[in-house]
DNA sequence: CTTGACCTTCCCATGATGGGAAGGTGTAGC
DNA sequence: GCTACACCTTCCCATCATGGGAAGGTCAAG
């Protein structure tokens, strides 16, 4: 199996894969006598697997880790637990914060006329000088 | 003023200070006479503006059109809303979509023993040949 | 006049991804 | 066997907003 075909199988783009290899997220294939990247399935299920992780919000170095403990069949679950909650706190705490943000401009925008005249509370706010 | 008291007023760091002009998303200062930035009021208004605009989420692209805005005293308020509210529903998608992972990733979580034990629901399904 | 804090420009790095160029390979059809 | 086309290779560049740091100039206090 070429790259396209791997991208394809796995949905990581020919792209990034390479990439991941590069930066050593992921195994070097084995490479035809002219030099292509050739796959095998476990590589196309490894690429998956990094897909949904990734998927998750993990970040490339957090999917790496995951892909060891993934590999490593004595792992503890309670440590992939942990690291996927710490991941969990992150995410939702990015969230609250561009709720937060929406929340505020909304507010701001509910007081705007929305009409022709200039007069206009959002940027009166985030332009006060205060 | 110089840029260091200017980033300490308007709370924007000189480094970033330099890099709105650079893009011209700012008007280049006064120099004075060996070649320093002079920042006077009007200037770090215009600065904490930036602030205020890119702390609710707005890009460097975006802040400047708000600028624009802001500087434009015929503007129609219903521009500014519209803006406004274009960008609460982008922040609102991302924020669906970062939420959606986390509760993704609770539930995996809520059924992983996180004990000794390798077994893990979360590895499982990121990894799952499927 | 020295010292230390500040300023200047310039280059590099981040993280994950895409675009594209220049050139080699593989295959299908003629 | 040749041609065309799809695919592969590596390499470089761009994104977005930010920080780090080097090399060198400036300014004010002591």
């Amino acid at each position: 199996m070429n790259i396209g075909q791997a991208a394809e199988a796995s949905g990581v783009s020919a792209k990034m894969i390479r990439y991941y290899e590069q930066i050593g997220l992921i195994e070097p294939p084995a490479r035809s006598q002219s030099g292509y990247r050739v796959y095998a399935e476990p590589n196309v299920h490894t690429l998956r697997f990094v897909r949904r992780a990734r998927s998750l919000g993990f970040s490339v170095e957090e999917t790496a880790a995951l892909l060891a403990l993934w590999r490593d069949r004595s792992r503890a679950s309670a440590d992939v637990k942990t690291l996927a909650l710490k991941h969990v706190a992150e995410l939702e705490e990015k969230a609250a914060a561009l709720q937060a943000m929406a929340a505020t401009l909304r507010h701001l925008a509910s007081h705007c006329h929305g009409d022709k005249r200039p007069d206009c509370p959002i940027l009166d706010t985030i332009g006060s000088p205060n």
